[in-house]
DNA sequence: CATGGCGGCCAA
DNA sequence: TTGGCCGC
């Protein structure tokens, strides 16, 4: 049977919050500690205990205080509380930091839960034993390892090495394989502590069930093997709970209707007897389970498939009256809000489902709960307030007398609320529109975005821990505005100026002065959002260069295959995937635009990225000390100037106080973007006129997908042009409620994609509106205007300045 | 009041 | 689509 073949291994991070807590924090190695939630209450919840802490005889189940009793020396560090609630942000990007080292060493891993995960390591062992001699093999080259079984791995090392002769059982290329495996995730575990600093335990076996039974026999920091000829000792003295399906209710009733206790007992029933009490396809698992089989094949799969957040409210707690439901449900609704956004960054998806659960106390005092879906459509904006504003409706809308009381206005409920949870899930990838609209908002909101959007309305705060993630992109944030520096820089360089604002491997290569070209030939290596915007600028820098390397939609979309909606396969999830990620694609960004990676680290404000990017020099009879080619832009700048920190905008000349920095070039970004809508408003009437010839793309050099180069050659061009005019008298039009055009079924994703990015445009200029200076930007969201076709919806520009 | 906050899967 | 179960 090949599902008996297969070598496969399930990694368990020991006492993982613990591990986490002691890596930040040092100070806690060889102490005993527990990490807690809640603290007020008897000292919280216990969720971890290290092993320092478990030999005192502290267990999970115990709160803060009981552990304080038995162990006074105890250390009991806090699960942050974000918005109110537990927020367990920082070990889930631990728990990522880990798969991310076990994926190198198979592309078959499937994440089970925040500590553990799931690798098939079939292939690498079998590529293993074509170079390594089974009995060269001993035990220095799998410390702590056991073998279920044995009294120690050398017994079974003999074994192999002796080819079982003893046991009729034994099954030599099987138990090589397991060896083998057991020698490559000793390599596994090393690489994990090495890299990350962290400590697991993992077992070893033919599949998912008996790798997860034998990982906990042995902690921490050990690893455990199970050859198929020791799984019916095992089973004569496992307790069936023990394994995993069967610890709850359905492990409870199989017990208790075949009158047994331990797993071996199992074997005793036929598989028809299985299937008659239990059902055809529990007695089927049943029947297998109980001799080892276990056919549930290890899925490639990193990102979870729903996103969730909820609360408890005990007891008292409980909320009784609709304002504080609401509250609750704001806070739910950001936090899955920002959560969304991250995730959008790393895996380039978007959900296309939320789900509102809840529960309520009955009359007669017992907990009923419930849930309600709801599918966004298209013109839902994705935002803290649609979730939890959708929330209410569904729980409003819910039939259990959760309705509020008529009279005193709509104050108190009819039953109290224990329970509410907000989950988005059903996931589907993001087009390169709304990709474009996600960078964008990354790099364009600078400083602005976080003080506009007061995302983190902290209740409490435990801890000062950062609230989005540390992953490259965010430790960041104040590079955003050095990028943006940058790229106005690079579009206004004059064609003769030096480029030495561009990476210096580009500089080697290149007697190029032509910064497109440079550019170009960083698109070899990498390929970044402005590179795309900047490649595009082939034509010589004209007086509106902005204009030129306008920001053309069409043109970024045919770098990828063209589908609106792709349907959503495991492709989100899975580890395959390999399209550049938004996150990417942002650090590419900024790595085109790092003179020297110190530059942005060190970086810490406006007045530092500026002097380091040689754009601002106030001081600047001083500051020619740090370089000598300030000539490059000095001539503009008014060298004996101020006593206000200002700086000289390389794109129209004037000057800029500092603090407006941030908006003068989101200003021009706007400039550009709305350029573009004209440009895309002057096409289609160009287009109305003419046929339309389907333009060649661009060479693209790029590796991605071998089917898009194909597809890309013979025609297939998405722009933006072709399908607004395009329209096949036969094929099924609809008509699109925005523009009241009629559109090809086909195009119609395309062509809402169209729509959205005008919104962004305008957006983006509305962001730009100074009236609406410093910290009170509202960032998008909500842009419930209807669209007023064949006009431009912007500003003039004058109006932007004072 | 008292593990809580997750997340996955599946039957109906 | 919903409710329930399972497990970390």
């Amino acid at each position: 049977m090949d599902q008996d073949n297969r070598v496969v291994v399930l990694i368990d991070m020991d006492c993982f919050y613990c591990q986490v807590e002691e890596k930040m924090n040092p100070e806690l190695r060889g102490k005993p500690i527990a990490v807690v939630q809640y603290n007020p209450w008897k000292g919280g919840g216990i969720i971890a205990v290290n092993y320092v802490a478990r030999a005192q005889g502290v267990g999970r189940h115990m709160r803060g205080d009981e552990a304080k009793e038995k162990c006074p020396d105890i250390v009991l560090p806090s699960v942050p509380c974000l918005r109110g609630k537990a927020d367990i942000s920082k070990y889930r990007e631990a728990g990522k930091e880990v798969a991310r080292v076990l994926q190198k060493f198979s592309p078959l891993l499937e994440r089970a839960s925040i500590d553990e995960a799931y690798l098939d390591i079939t292939a690498p062992v079998q590529e293993r034993l074509k170079t390594l001699n089974v009995n060269t093999i001993h035990s220095g080259m799998m410390p702590n390892t056991f073998a279920l079984g044995y009294d120690c791995v050398d017994e079974f090392l003999a074994d192999v090495h002796t080819c079982g002769i003893e046991n009729m059982e034994f099954d030599y290329e099987h138990a090589k394989r397991l060896l083998v495996g057991a020698v490559i995730v000793s390599e596994i575990r090393a690489a994990v502590y090495e890299e990350t600093g962290y400590r697991c335990s993992a077992g070893i076996a033919h599949n998912k069930i008996l790798a997860k039974l034998v990982c906990g026999m042995n902690k921490p920091n050990k690893q455990t093997v199970l050859p198929k000829h020791c799984i019916d000792l095992l089973y004569s003295t496992l307790p069936l709970k023990k394994v995993k399906h069967l610890g709850g209710k359905f492990g409870f009733t199989v017990c208790e209707m075949l009158k047994i206790q331990k797993m071996g007992e199992l074997q005793k029933f036929s598989e028809k007897d299985l299937q008659a009490r239990f059902d055809e396809k529990n007695g089927t698992w049943l029947y297998n389970i109980a001799r080892g089989i276990d056919l549930e094949p290890v899925q490639a799969k990193f990102n979870p498939k729903s996103i969730g957040c909820c609360k408890n409210f005990k007891g008292k707690a409980a909320l009784l009256d609709l304002e504080s439901v609401r509250r609750w449900l704001k806070d739910l609704g950001d936090e899955i809000d920002d959560r969304l956004d991250q995730d959008a960054l790393e895996n380039n998806r978007t959900p296309k489902q939320m789900v509102l659960s809840y529960s309520i106390q009955l009359p007669d005092g017992r907990d009923q709960s419930s849930s309600r879906s709801y599918n966004f459509v298209a013109e839902d904006e994705l935002c803290g307030e649609l979730f939890s504003s959708k929330a209410l409706e569904l729980l409003l809308e819910s039939s259990e007398g959760v309705k509020a009381i008529e009279g005193e206005g709509n104050r108190r409920l009819k039953a109290p609320i224990k329970f509410l949870g907000i989950s988005v899930g059903k996931f589907e990838d993001l087009t390169e529109v709304k990709k474009t609209k996600k960078i964008l908002d990354y790099f364009c909101a600078g400083s602005s975005k976080d003080a506009a959007k007061p995302k983190q309305n902290i209740k409490e705060k435990a801890t000062n821990e950062p609230a989005v993630v540390k992953n490259k992109v965010t430790n960041k944030n104040e590079g955003k505005e050095y990028v943006m520096q940058k790229f106005f820089q690079v579009c206004e360089k004059p064609q003769t100026s030096k480029v030495e604002s561009l990476p210096k491997q580009n500089l080697d290569h290149s007697n190029k002065t032509n910064n497109a070209a440079v550019i170009e030939s960083s698109l070899d290596k990498q390929e970044s959002f402005f590179a795309k915007i900047l490649n595009q600028n082939k034509d010589p820098p004209s007086v509106s260069r902005i204009r030129d390397s306008e920001l053309d939609v069409e043109k970024i979309r045919t770098t990828t295959p063209v589908c609106d909606v792709v349907t959503y396969g495991e492709d989100s999830n899975d580890t395959y995937y390999s399209g550049s990620t938004i996150v990417d694609e942002i650090n590419t960004s900024m790595a085109l635009f790092e003179d020297d990676p110190k530059d942005v680290a060190r970086v810490k404000n406006i007045r530092d990225l500026l002097s380091s990017s040689r754009i601002v020099k106030e001081d600047s009879d001083t500051a020619s000390e740090t370089e000598q080619n300030t000539d490059a832009v000095a001539p503009d700048i008014p060298q004996n100037e101020p006593q206000v920190d200002t700086f000289n905008c390389l794109e129209c000349r004037k000057i800029i106080p500092l603090d407006a920095v941030a908006e003068h070039s989101d200003y021009h970004l706007a400039l550009k973007l709305r350029e573009e809508e004209r440009q895309q408003v002057r096409k289609e009437k160009e287009e109305r006129n003419s046929a339309v010839k389907p333009k060649q793309n661009e060479e693209t050099k790029k590796k991605k997908q071998p089917e898009e180069q194909n597809s890309s050659r013979n025609e297939i061009t998405s722009s933006i042009a072709s399908f607004l005019v395009k329209i096949d008298e036969n094929a099924p039009t609809e008509t699109c409620s925005e523009c009241g055009k009629k559109v090809p079924l086909a195009r119609f994703g395309e062509h809402l994609d169209f729509h959205e990015a005008q919104k962004l445009n305008r957006e983006l200029n509305k962001k730009t509106n100074p009236s609406f200076t410093g910290s009170s930007v509202k960032r998008k969201r909500k842009s419930n205007s209807p669209v007023k076709k064949n006009k431009m919806p912007c500003r003039p520009i004058d109006s932007f300045f004072r």
